[in-house]
DNA sequence: CCATATTTTTGAAACGTTTCAAAAGCAAAT
DNA sequence: ATTTGCTTTTGAAACGTTTCAAAAATATGG
């Protein structure tokens, strides 16, 4: 039905071989016949194969990155750097979600071959998927999860040290009950957020509660829930540390419904600084990470293949806005931040 | 180098399209062949190419959806009311971003075959190349945009007669010098909001200002500056109706900034009813539609390729919230809203 | 035990490109 | 005319699957 390229060549009145070179700009054909050749292809209307193109390549220039899931206000700026940097390959980039299990889209595109290279954020992709296919030919890195193996690189937060600072803060400004609203038990930047959080309170001598008494999944509404419950007990705490900024202003958000003022009743800190945080009332003091840079990292280190593992660590920044309590003299839309210096380089 | 169906054929003993039958669970194999090919398979950590594979069944089992950035907060849903469909079809979703132009990723994609259909949102892919590409084995959606062709299919938001509402309800409340926020001059869908306020005006017998003031982008910080500039003049509107939700947005953190105060002074009512709305102080009201049943839809229609073009119109939502000064009892987190009918079927 | 069905396995021909190595054209130099 | 050295064009062999049609093996029934 469509024309593929012995079509062009057959009314081109040239071989096959002619074509190909012609389309693809090779300097061995004279310009008489490419333009011939070209004029052939538009009237059939020709589009190459691209199955066929990266079989016989034996690569697709393209590069695949794969999500829990694409809607997350997270991930947006991460997407902005790894599209960055692939472009400035002349690479092609291509979005998935690992939603699904065993034979998501996922993991029939890694398993497959499709992209020559992957990036992999989150954790419905198993690690020995991962380590099954990592190869030379098949770079993979991923974001914020620990990983070591062969053609396997990855790219972490601070998670540990941004919760302790976090926490810290807190502790600073005079709280001293400060739970834990914590995320998925399994998720790893939350075991370390947690270990965080901990540290904190030892640190400065507070008792460390005996378990986790919130979980909010990392959603707005498990936050909310969490807390709701909470209100209904008896003992208040005077802070909450959220691991992730999604449940803050989930928290935030039942606070002030039962009547719970933010900051001066409770202290509520996030973590991820996304992008709403300085629209919520009070704005959210969080945690910060640069999202876009780690998007980029990744994507480098896609292109720089090397067989031993390698991690980089990225730095946190505490972002000061109006929900930890701290007293500023200046506008609300103003915000301090405090940087938080990381290491970088082998793991 | 990496494993083949050859080599696999090979260590089972068996011919290479016994391995691919095998793999395949066609039921023609004997268990127990199936075995030893099971265990040849992974004793070569076999992948099979999804290039050939492709090329051989001339199909890819994906569809594509490509958006102008992967980023923006209104298309999460959209994406998975896309991701939904294509999923409970057995088909891959790939997203990728239109950006890049002449040799965008997107641009490669769709001429070369590597999905079964696409499904456009946003401006960057030229009508002439989906007219060039669309045909019965590649079906095309485009997503608010109008565009007629054989296999061209398209779902639309009802923006006209959303901005009527938006204008009309403001109108109601007592505004009469409502002045348009533009986005982008050449956009479809603002345009087509454009004749709505212009309609809402001449039917209520106010004066449809001769040009448009104001032009922010679709961007927050579009609707900050154009309002910037508006206050700088004298005669200040008492409301404003733009084109989206970042504007709008962006127009209120102006006003506030400038001491006017929102909506008492001046009224702003948004489009698009993005998720950051609830979360500004004061909450935005605004026109919605919804996202995920646009993304759900689009996809149906790729899967129910037919020739003559249809399209689809989605109802809009007036969604009633504080930045339009509209009187509620209620607390500030409950919205009233308007439904707006809309019509499905034949365009 | 033979003929006939049925199940299982196999060769070989695609699918649509790229690219190597050889062939063909063509000019200039002998 | 023939050789030499270019430039341009071409055939054919991959690339790694799927799948048709035929062959081989096994089972079924008389």
């Amino acid at each position: 039905m469509a024309a593929t390229i012995k079509d062009v060549a057959k009314m081109a009145g040239v071989a096959v071989s002619t074509v190909s070179y012609a389309l693809n700009n090779s300097p061995k054909i004279s310009e008489e016949t490419r333009r011939k050749v070209v004029k052939a292809a538009e009237a059939l209307s020709y589009r190459p194969s691209g199955a066929a193109r990266n079989l016989k390549k034996r690569k697709s220039e393209t590069i695949g990155l794969f999500l829990n899931d694409l809607g997350g206000p997270f991930y947006s700026q991460v997407i902005e750097g790894v599209q960055e940097v692939v472009a400035s390959h002349d690479y092609n980039l291509i979005v998935c979600s690992t939603y699904g299990g065993e034979n998501s889209s996922a993991n029939r595109f890694l398993r497959e071959k499709f992209v020559d290279g992957a990036i992999i954020m989150g954790s419905a992709i198993p690690d020995s998927l991962i380590l099954q296919v990592a190869a030379e030919s098949f770079p993979i890195v991923v974001l914020d999860r620990e990983l070591k193996a062969d053609y396997v690189h990855s790219v972490l937060i601070m998670n540990e040290q941004g919760a302790y600072d976090a926490v810290k803060h807190l502790i600073k400004l005079g709280r001293r009950k400060i739970e834990f609203l914590s995320g998925p038990l399994a998720a790893y930047d939350n075991s370390k957020r947690y270990e965080g959080y901990k540290r904190a309170l030892k640190e400065h001598n507070l008792p460390v509660p005996a378990k986790i008494s919130m979980q909010g999944r990392y959603l707005e509404a498990g936050g909310y829930q969490a807390v709701k419950v909470m209100l209904a007990g008896n003992r208040l705490p005077d802070a909450i540390f959220a691991a992730n900024d999604e449940m803050a202003i989930g928290a935030i958000r039942a606070l002030r419904e039962g009547g719970v003022r933010v900051p001066e009743d409770i202290a509520v800190v996030g973590f991820d600084n996304i992008s709403l945080g300085p629209f919520v009332r009070p704005t959210l003091t969080t945690i910060g990470h640069s999202k876009y840079e780690m998007g980029a990292i990744a994507t480098q280190l896609v292109f720089n293949v090397q067989k031993d593992e390698n991690s980089i660590m990225l730095p946190t920044q505490l972002v000061i806005r109006q929900s930890c309590g701290f007293k500023q003299q200046n506008d609300d839309q103003d915000e301090t931040s405090i940087l938080h210096e990381g290491r970088r380089g082998l793991g």
